[in-house]
DNA sequence: GATATTTTGTAACATTTGTTACAAAATCAA
DNA sequence: TTGATTTTGTAACAAATGTTACAAAATATC
């Protein structure tokens, strides 16, 4: 069997080809073949197993009580599924996950992962700094919700993305896309980016905005 | 040295006295006294250990750019601090970690700490479980965050609590936790419990709250 | 370039939530 | 118990955001 591809997977990497052969001939392993819309798992199904995307593209999506679905987040290869989610006390599938393309998976039961984790300090190193980076992410995201204005959402978000010493930003997304991802409606973001403006925090022109006065951008962070 | 104490912390729990004294007598370790009122860590400072608070109580805060400080969690003993921050690319405190009492925490470096978890697999499941427990939990608030009206948080959360047959759940939050909980104003609280009982969703009594129309609130959780 | 489609801005108005303040109720401590 | 403290409910009002609808602007498609 070739390893070159699992070496590339963030739980893997680091491993010699020799390691990964002595550790995985002796695990047992599948690889898993997902049509393009099929659901890979079920949310509140248990996770019995680390799961992780070798090619293809896997969707998060939630599914409120009258069927509509909202879509949580994408995982790309190489992409470990759920991982904060195989130990713990409330060990199941937060979301639906579904292929959104012909899919490959890489599957370890939960009990012989375990042993891995036991048995290659590498590995250990790899899955603790993976699971504790997904705390440190949401973590971040909470606070990024927990404001509680859509100008402190702004200026949060125009902050961090302009970083220290940079002035003006590009934002990507159209604003329809910000205002889902900050979960507010598209009219709303509209008025107070120009609110932003009409007060001198900002110049906007289109999808680039100018930091006018940083300091004064800052002090929206507080509410 | 006495290590039942140990035993009864999470990460350790369900060690002999005899492990736990082969294990930890190879293993650098201390006790660090601070005195009620005094910095434990400042927000942004590397994580280098883990701490466990043996005795006593410390919190977490954050202060914001007016200086302004805003009370995170409290973490009694015997807890963790900061558990899904010693690895991870962030691996900083994300607030400020101040004794609110006489306080012993009990320290090993992140290395040390790590030839236990190699050393031992109940101390490795334990901590594993631990860090999960803790993205499960920022998740499922991340879930109510994301609900836009108050209303909706509520149904959601009365439904979880409930669970499937139950209809009568009690809260164990005073009003003001709850508001915290969610990110809303306290009166608010009141009112929109007020609204949900008026419109014959819910009786509510004190922190008791019996579900009438199970499929009527449910229908709230779509907002 | 002409036409269709998507994105965006905007206004008027409705709704939700926050703020503040105060009194009643519940809980705690002596 | 009694008094102090905390929790809770509520009202009046302010502020923020959502909703809807429509036209202008930008972008894509042919």
């Amino acid at each position: 069997m070739d390893y070159s591809l699992f070496l590339k997977i963030p739980v893997f990497k680091g491993l010699s080809e020799d390691e990964a052969e002595a550790l995985f001939s002796s695990i047992p392993k599948r690889i898993r073949k997902i049509r393009a819309g099929a659901v890979i798992a079920l949310s509140g199904e248990t996770v019995r197993s680390l799961m992780i995307v070798m090619s293809g593209l896997v969707k998060g999506e939630m599914v409120d009580y009258a069927g509509r679905t909202i879509k949580i987040e994408n995982i790309p290869a190489p992409g470990a599924l759920a991982p904060a989610f195989i130990f713990g006390a409330r060990n199941r599938f937060p979301v639906n996950v579904i292929a959104v393309t012909d899919t490959e998976l890489f599957v370890i039961d939960k009990q012989d992962f375990l042993k891995l984790l036991e048995n290659n300090e590498k590995i250990l190193v790899n899955f603790l700094n993976l699971i504790s980076n997904r705390s440190q992410f949401l973590s971040e995201k909470i606070k990024f919700l927990s404001f509680k204005t859509i100008r402190g959402k702004l200026a949060q978000y125009i902050l961090q993305q302009a970083g220290e010493g940079v002035s003006s930003v590009r934002i990507d997304m159209t604003r329809n896309d910000l205002a889902e991802f900050f979960g507010v409606a598209r009219p709303s973001i509209s008025r107070v980016l120009r609110e932003l403006e009409e007060e001198d925090y900002v110049e906007v022109r289109g999808k680039d905005i100018r930091i006018i006065d940083r300091k004064k951008l800052a002090l929206l962070t507080m509410d």
